[in-house]
RNA sequence: CGCGGGGUGGAGCAGUCUGGUAGCUCGUCAGGCUCAUAACCUGAAGGUCGUGAGGUUCAAAUCCCACCCCCGCAACCA
């Protein structure tokens, strides 16, 4: 018996701002396919998100809309699970990392990191905002490039000439949040965690994941070790954040980034705590070795997930789980740039789901997932994929059946007949192609998944094509009731096998055959009993079509809305 | 400058690790069918794989070298 526990987390979005397309598709949702399949498997699944609210950007942006930082999460985390809820994303628990259970498992692995003498004082020189009243984070600071004179440099970098800056460098510097020149330079101390001390430890735990990771997350993570780990400032001087419980430190906070990915615990803590009879957060992060941690992000996180995080746990000689498998998407660009709020480019997940149902976006995004480079957004090839795919190949099939059915034989499943040879070839072939489906979803390669899942859909067509129920049902209704019978039951594993993708289409399907949707298993059977699951005399409801189509018109309205196009 | 990823028929991608007559989806064209959302099925045309009359090899999209272009990163933005 497999008593392999998955631990399945997503990256956890910034609270700051409204979730874009990019951002389903980086790693909300394909954790979220990759969780119902999961269960659907029958495996014993914890999938956990949340949003991560520390750091400077929550500051300003409370700042900006006049609430206090506390409210201003607030209603951003509920705008976040709304929208997520919306798209249909199952998370066992989606938390915050502001929350006390956070609190409380950070301290604990700072003290741990601390004791072990991981932990180091320095004093660094920082620039001081005296208007705004608070030190500035490099990226705060813009003023005219001492190189090439470009005017909009920021403190960290010229972005027209790519130059490495310093902020002192800066000629005319002045604060981004209140616009203030009044800057001064101050001494101020901090806490840094000592990479160095830990990178043998954690150069020999990633080399046993050179074959088991995706070549990206791999690559980027050996970059890091290969240019050698440097000590990292793990405080900030921040009122927003998690109080430094060290002598000396009451007044400055973690840095956003010391507590985000412990928030993975936090919140795993957050869901047990509230039935704590029932849920051991520890079952699933201290010394689990049954428990397999497979992580979803963005590929602009992945030194985060493969070094900075994993030497926090390593640093604490506790044992914690660490990553087992990670999944870095590239990004999803909009039109071929990038999705920008500021310049109203792209398209925003509450937008999306206003204008189309949930599982065309879902069905596009992980169908056309940026994995292996960038891949772009554009409404033409989206309502291109949706009319082809779902309209065309799996519900025309869907309704095909179901009329020809219905018109025939009436609201049941059809009796006479015997298969032939006609069966046996679709089985086989239905076999190979639910295997490889099943395992492109285990290996998380989302893109091959579901082009074998739309090659099942061409292969009802093409079995429909080939057997003509609609001729043969003149001369022969045995014959006639046995196609129709295999092809609604094709209808019920395409709806089992769509679920992860498509949940929502998936009990629609279901239901027109009547088959209930609980619970909802994996299709481990041969064909040969798959497809006669359906009997005879089952009854079956009224045709109803499942998706429609996107007209040119809707395309250009779209494409001008969005800023695709230029109106 | 450095690092990572990408550059394959009109579009989007697979194939590159483990070299051996270039594959898929869309689009286009032709045919079939008419049960179905003018949908479905079949077939065809179209590329020599960023550049180099570069290297290795009997053989290179696949290995090596140089260069070019695009995207991203560069550790006090998250």
């Amino acid at each position: 018996m497999d008593d392999t526990k998955y631990l399945i987390t997503s990256a956890l979005p910034y609270i700051n701002g409204q979730p874009h397309l990019g951002h389903m598709v980086g790693c909300l949702l394909p954790s979220d396919v990759y969780a119902r399949f999961m269960r659907q498997m029958g495996k014993d699944v914890l999938y956990i998100c949340g949003t991560d609210e520390h750091g400077t950007a929550s500051e300003v942006g409370a700042l900006n809309e006049g609430l206090s930082v506390e409210d201003y999460c607030k209603k951003y985390h509920d705008v976040h699970a709304e929208i997520y809820k919306a798209f249909d994303l199952s998370f066992d628990y989606f938390g915050r990392t502001s929350s006390e259970q956070n609190k409380e498992i950070t301290y604990h692995i700072f003290e741990q990191l601390d004791k072990n003498g991981y932990i180091e004082e320095r004093t660094i020189k920082q620039v001081y905002s005296i208007d705004d009243q608070m030190f500035l984070a490099d990226r705060y600071i813009t003023g005219t490039c001492p190189y090439c004179g470009y005017d909009k440099a920021r403190g960290d970098q010229c972005e027209n000439c790519t130059k490495v800056l310093d902020p002192t460098d800066l000629i005319d510097a002045k604060s981004t949040i209140s616009g203030s020149g009044n800057l001064e330079v101050r001494e101020t101390k901090h806490l840094f965690i000592k990479l160095p001390a830990l990178e043998e430890q954690l150069k020999k735990w990633l080399e046993t994941k050179e074959y088991s990771w995706p070549d990206v997350a791999y690559s980027i993570a050996k970059k890091w070790l290969k240019e050698g780990l440097q000590e990292r400032c793990i405080t900030r001087d921040l009122k927003w954040g998690f109080p430094v419980p060290k002598p000396g430190f009451e007044d400055k906070v973690f840095y956003v980034w010391f507590d985000a990915p412990i928030g993975y615990i936090g919140i795993t803590k957050q869901w047990s705590d509230e039935k704590p009879e029932s849920r051991h957060w520890k079952d699933w992060w201290l010394n689990a070795p049954h428990v397999k941690h497979v992580e979803f992000m963005g590929k602009d996180n992945v030194p985060f997930h493969t070094i900075t995080f994993p030497a926090q746990l390593l640093g604490t000689q506790e044992a914690w789980t660490q990553v087992d498998f990670l999944k870095g998407m590239s990004y999803l660009t909009f039109n071929g740039g990038k999705f920008s709020k500021s310049e109203h480019r792209g398209v925003f997940a509450a937008d999306a789901v206003a204008e189309f149902p949930v599982d065309y976006w879902r069905y596009w995004l992980m169908a056309n997932a940026p994995e292996s480079s960038d891949a772009s957004f554009t409404f033409e090839a989206f309502a291109n994929t949706i009319n082809k795919d779902l309209n065309d190949v799996l519900g025309n099939f869907i309704n095909r059946v179901m009329k020809m059915t219905t018109n025939n034989f009436g609201p049941v499943v059809p009796q006479g007949g015997d298969t032939t040879d006609e069966e046996k070839a679709l089985f086989t072939r239905m076999d190979e192609l639910v295997n490889n489906y099943t395992t492109f979803l285990t290996e998380l390669e989302f893109r091959k998944a579901f082009a074998t899942l739309r090659e099942m859909w061409v292969e009802g067509n093409n079995y429909i094509a080939r057997n003509e129920p609609w001729k043969v049902v003149k001369t022969d209704q045995d014959r006639a009731a046995c196609i129709l019978r295999t092809a609604l039951n094709l209808i019920r594993i395409y709806a089992i096998l769509s679920a992860p993708i498509m949940p929502q289409t998936a009990a629609k399907m279901l239901n027109l055959i009547n088959v209930s949707s609980e619970p909802l298993g994996w299709i481990n059977e041969p064909m040969a009993e798959a497809l006669i699951c359906l009997k005879p005399g089952h009854p079956l409801c009224q045709p109803e079509l499942l998706f429609s189509k996107i007209p040119p018109e809707k395309v250009e309205e779209l494409a001008v809305k969005y800023k695709e196009k230029e109106a």
